[in-house]
DNA sequence: CCAGGGCCTCGAAACGTTTCCGGCTGTCCG
DNA sequence: CGGACAGCCGGAAACGTTTCGAGGCCCTGG
């Protein structure tokens, strides 16, 4: 097993265990006289010496894990995103301890007692709902905590974000400039800012323009392609003239929406224009190819850890919050009114 | 801060620390009388107490936490796997520690050394290329180890996999049924069992059938769409006649393969059939819904931490290795020959 | 020749738990 | 009435590091 223990290298060059620590150490080795530097190193070598980071960790106060929950690990934008933070994390030495609550506040709560309990040296969370906004300020009040993808109003907690207001406004824009008038939006669920911002954004954007806006809405708690599909039969269900253009609050979303729409003998673009949100991977490959609203996901992740680090080295006065700009990517699933 | 420590509850109660401890344990606090335990149970709750697992680590030698290593997280696939690892995990109070190899031996080297210095209680590989076998082996044998997903014939170290072979050759049977005589495969990355298993399984029985089976490979590190463009366009570069029917190797393959063979005027299926791999989620969304071999990856996920779990436990005894079956899930990309 | 510094090293005290060991009280039985 | 025994608790030693204070040595300058 992994027994061998700083003091044996210590006995084994016959030096302090301190002195040993300090050879080893990255920034302290400057201590030591290169010599016996050099001879613990090679005892360690011989030895297969591995540091005990629990030890080290209760002796100094950091443990070098960053817990990271996440709402849904199905959604496939999450992918980018863990990518962002586990190479940004990895780069400097650190681990993420990784759950998903299934963005149930109760479970988000036991999640964040158990990395509480483990010491993380920081929090990164993309799951919170308005509901968990106390319990959110509670933990970032005893650790670094940054929020990333989905922010928290007035919570005052740091956040990687990115306007979905923009978000909402750009898919509007996209379908009012291709002649529809009569739009509406799939949505996603409630308490959640990233889906409420979105929905703001498209609403006024369209309503400044003297069309038509028409919310769906359904009792879902994630935002999948299953909420799609009830999104859509909903839409079916809309009395009076049908929508000629729909956003969908995500890709998954707009997934199952044209999915039900062909079912019911509607084709996307044909009858009905849609555009997406997240531009996950896999959209660009799709039939119709989705017109979508692009987010850095593999940015906001890795800003979200290299946030949480300067807050974790108590630099309290960087920008506290950064705000991604999307970006309308244009494909197939979205036409020109009447051609 | 969550600076209250054992000894802080212990002195409110007036009582040693080591009664605290007892009271506090979820399995010795029958050593303590009860009134004492509620005493200690109401000053934790009271002072806001938090358990340091560092330092209890410290002392049992046991962390309660779990590495868990994956090749790819923007693989769709290990989305569902992960969250049986998390589900599984959470359910017995441990953690899951998470980074992606990106699918380099070097990565994986760097990561198991990082976790086997965290003390990870066991890890969940789900990375294992051939060349990493000698690696794993020694990781396995410092912690308890299981590989997931992938399997590492000859290894010996415990698994829960799938039987690729069945998979491929339930791909071919349902191809050569539909009357296909010219089929192809488009190759995952070598040095993997998974994909060398379904190659097997899918040429042996499109042999067996006196059918013919054109490998496909290209220069790729990773299985994602962008191979399934470059597979594809090597398809469509073959001399002599051309394959009506293909075996993708997973689906990501399979939806970059359908988009480049659309580019080229080909549509699927009636041009040219098409099974994938996986049945990840929003494969039946797509236009056409995607013909496709099941693995039930939360599954995979959930018996992979129950395993890890039993080998901590130092049950040797119980089953090493588990192998599930995968399902032909028939949609619309695939089609009669000649219809 | 002596005082004063650098350099390097050592010893010991932490960090917050768990666990072993032993001692105290009270009860029950011979 | 005395001893055994169970139940409960306190003291202290670990777990493996890091870090603080102090001391030994050698070299230099006055």
């Amino acid at each position: 097993m992994g027994r061998v223990t700083l003091k044996d290298v210590a006995d084994h060059v016959g030096v302090n265990v301190s002195t040993a620590s300090r050879a080893l150490s990255h920034d302290r080795n400057s201590l030591v006289s290169p010599d016996t530097r050099r001879r613990v190193e090679d005892a360690a070598r011989e030895l297969g010496y591995r540091g005990n980071l629990q030890a080290s960790a209760l002796r100094r106060g950091r443990t070098g894990i960053i817990g990271v929950i996440v709402a849904d690990l199905n959604n496939p934008f999450i992918g980018p995103v863990l990518r962002g933070v586990a190479n940004a994390l990895g780069g400097r030495g650190l681990l993420p301890i990784m759950t998903e609550s299934r963005d149930s506040s109760d479970e988000l709560a036991q999640i964040c007692d158990k990395m509480l309990a483990q010491r993380v040296d920081g929090i990164i969370t993309t799951a919170g709902r308005y509901g968990d906004r106390a319990l959110l300020k509670r933990v970032a009040s005893e650790v670094p905590t940054v929020l990333a993808v989905r922010q928290l109003p007035g919570s005052g907690i740091p956040t990687i974000g990115h306007d979905d207001t923009v978000g909402g406004r750009l898919a509007a824009e996209h379908l009012l400039s291709l002649g529809h008038t009569r739009l509406a939006q799939l949505m996603g669920p409630e308490d959640i800012w990233s889906f409420e911002g979105r929905a703001n954004g498209f609403r006024r954007a369209v309503e400044d323009a003297g069309a038509m806006c028409t919310d769906i809405q359904a009792a879902v708690r994630l935002p999948t392609s299953d909420a799609g599909c009830q999104l859509a039969e909903r839409l079916l269900g809309l009395p009076g003239e049908r929508p000629t253009a729909v956003f969908a609050h995500n890709d998954s979303i707009a997934i199952g929406a044209i999915d039900t729409l062909r079912r019911a003998g509607l084709t996307c673009p044909d009858d009905i224009s849609i555009v997406g949100f997240n531009d996950v991977p896999l959209t660009d490959k799709i039939l119709p190819p989705l017109t979508t609203v692009r987010l850095p996901g593999y940015e906001l992740g890795r800003l979200a850890a290299e946030l949480v680090l300067t807050r974790i080295d108590g630099n309290d006065g960087s920008a506290n919050t950064v705000m991604l700009t999307p970006e309308l990517v244009v494909r197939g699933s979205t036409i020109e009114l009447g051609t």
